[in-house]
DNA sequence: GATGAATGAGCATTCATTCAT
DNA sequence: CATGAATGAATGCTCATTCAT
């Protein structure tokens, strides 16, 4: 007979362990973001949110519990933004439009993306995870890059699956080092946009497109 | 009391010495690069290389040390390589070769790159000179741009620098992607050396000069 | 990378937890005394408390911690038994007052002083302070034998400095091959004192006084 | 049967061999008197003879083996010290000149004693000949003191074995803190053994003595 | 004799996690 | 729910000593 797993319900039962709970997920982000998942003691977390050391593990399994919630909701949102639909009519457009919310988006979370890129170097569940939420993306990009290709607007030449995971890891590690690594930078978002895009619009767009181009 | 002497020699001093602290760094190298830097125990090391775990400490201060002597080496062979010089006549030739280079070195040091992304997140140090490096080859390629520019074959509604990062960018992160992540791809690196020369090609050059351009 | 707070509070937050800190304290004290302090080791006081290792960490920062706490107790009553302060018109009945207070006391520390001699040996720190202790003691001593020339009742060819330290020495120093070295000896504390004060007497106050001395 | 004892001789054989041992052996008594004898190395130990480590063990059984003789040959000279005769017909002459040999001796040799008093506190062994040592001086002193009270020079309400303990002690331990402890001093051998001889004339002996007294 | 490489036991300290209150 | 005390496994590093050359 197997033992009987003592599961301990970790679900908030009172509107004050909701909000117990929710400070101690805030805090763990920003200690986290502060100071790196390993090196951040469980401890640290519960003092950045005023409480004692125990509390945490009323709500969360283990230390790793924390940090999967996190990752989950950011992945959440990466995924969803990588199925944002594109205007196939105005695909340059529409390579603005999104190279600008991804900058601001990646910005805003800044401190998530730096425990994922820790982690993932480690842990191959949120590994795993992360790259399919990026593949996602290129996988988006060029299906539009192959359209353009049919619409006759694509460069011919042009691998579009290669061209999309380039073109987008190029937009997500420039985010990376301007907002992670705080590369100094004299630049603002629309202006890093306006470059990718063209940078878009000349190397995987057929030339004559490029009338239509974003650049000013 | 006055501190005993602290001024220990770490230097192998004879031939066995020096094939033992190879071998020891060697082991570091695979460790690190298989269970990560922070996860690795000395005696993973010393392990690896049939040793026991004090002979360790007659090569190296401690753990970080060695690892700072392999970030070491790699940092001399990046920095190295980004001073290379280009062809101005024929820039794009240039690109081709370069990237087809670097993505052979990313991938024979791909266990090196791997460690030093890791470390990078937690020791300024570290980050520092690695991000050094990396400015280096920007500015070079910003450099090549400009003059592009000046010769009247860079696009001119062009930012040198920031293209510069975006496109250097998109290279080493294609390659991380590539070799540490191992996402898995059906290419093999001329292929993906012309796609990245074609990007850069249409993407930075005028399009008049594309007719030379590396593109079968 | 910011590091992590170090600002851990070690204050017992619970009347346990000020019992456990006390039982720590006691058990180091014992330890100590016992083993020496360099031979003793961390495990050996919580086990000598009955504690696991960890605990010890809760309450202090590490072995010199306690260490520290415990000399610090006994050079504020040693510097508090030095400024006891001597009755000017029987200065030989001070001395016999105090030199039996002192062995008293001395007995009932026996093992703080062991513990004292054995890190003033190797702990600047700790000698500094100790010999401070000791030379604010001569410093009283000598005051009162200059007192003693003043007033006619002192030895004229006595240099009172020296004669102080050389004095108050001899008493520590029995003091120490006593109760720290327990050297066997028939005698007890009140024999021994009549004997040091009538040294001091003889020694050091003019013949004439000694009439009214202490000896029988 | 006993397994055979592997002991390997540790008798230098040639010149050389004599040489080697004697500077290992000055090395070390240099050693320990700067950094303590806990502390030192034996690699300390070989690098102030400038050799290499394993040479040690071709000397010394191990680190307590060179320690031991030189606190061997530091007893065996307090020993003999102890021994010297004094003269019966001028006590308070020998008590000067003996005091002012004492001074000398405890300064030339003050590295060994800084040596034996921090081993004596751990080791019972080294402990037992040290205390052994003082003891006979002791003695010395106390059979001086009864033959002073027999012939009627010798202060008659005196216990001669502790007086003798408490002016040996007070001489010792002056010159400890002297020469070990480094007690910052105005003063030269001569003017204390002059003090301590005077202290010793009026404490001890008659004060009808004291007129053929050392005191100026 | 001499060198320096190699061994391995020993100990302080950290911190995630559990427990008593 | 919350607190903070208690547990104990894990690991880096030192150094006396032995060994191969």
């Amino acid at each position: 007979m197997v033992a009987p797993e003592v599961t301990t319900d970790l679900t908030p039962k009172t509107a004050k362990g909701n909000r117990t709970r929710a400070l101690l997920k805030a805090s763990a982000r920003e200690v986290f973001g502060r100071q790196g998942f390993k090196s951040a003691r469980v401890s640290d977390i519960t003092a950045g949110a005023s409480m004692s050391s125990g509390i945490f593990y009323r709500y969360y399994a283990d230390k790793d519990a924390v940090r999967d919630e996190l990752l989950s909701d950011l992945l959440k949102d990466v995924v969803a933004f990588a199925r944002d639909s594109w205007d196939p009519n105005d695909p340059l457009r529409s390579v603005l439009r999104t190279t600008e919310k991804y900058f601001t988006f990646y910005r805003d979370n800044r401190d998530l993306y730096k425990i994922m890129i820790e982690v993932a170097q480690h842990e191959d569940q949120v590994r795993v995870k992360w790259v399919a939420a990026r593949e996602e993306f290129y996988r988006r990009i060029g299906r539009m890059l192959r359209r353009a290709q049919d619409q006759g607007v694509g460069r011919r030449d042009m691998d579009p699956d290669l061209a999309a995971a380039l073109l987008g890891g190029m937009t997500e590690y420039y985010a990376y080092m301007w907002f992670v690594e705080e590369r100094s930078s004299e630049v603002d978002i629309p202006t890093v946009a306006r470059e990718v895009t063209n940078l878009w619009a000349y190397g995987a767009f057929s030339s004559d497109t490029s009338s239509g181009g974003p650049h000013e």
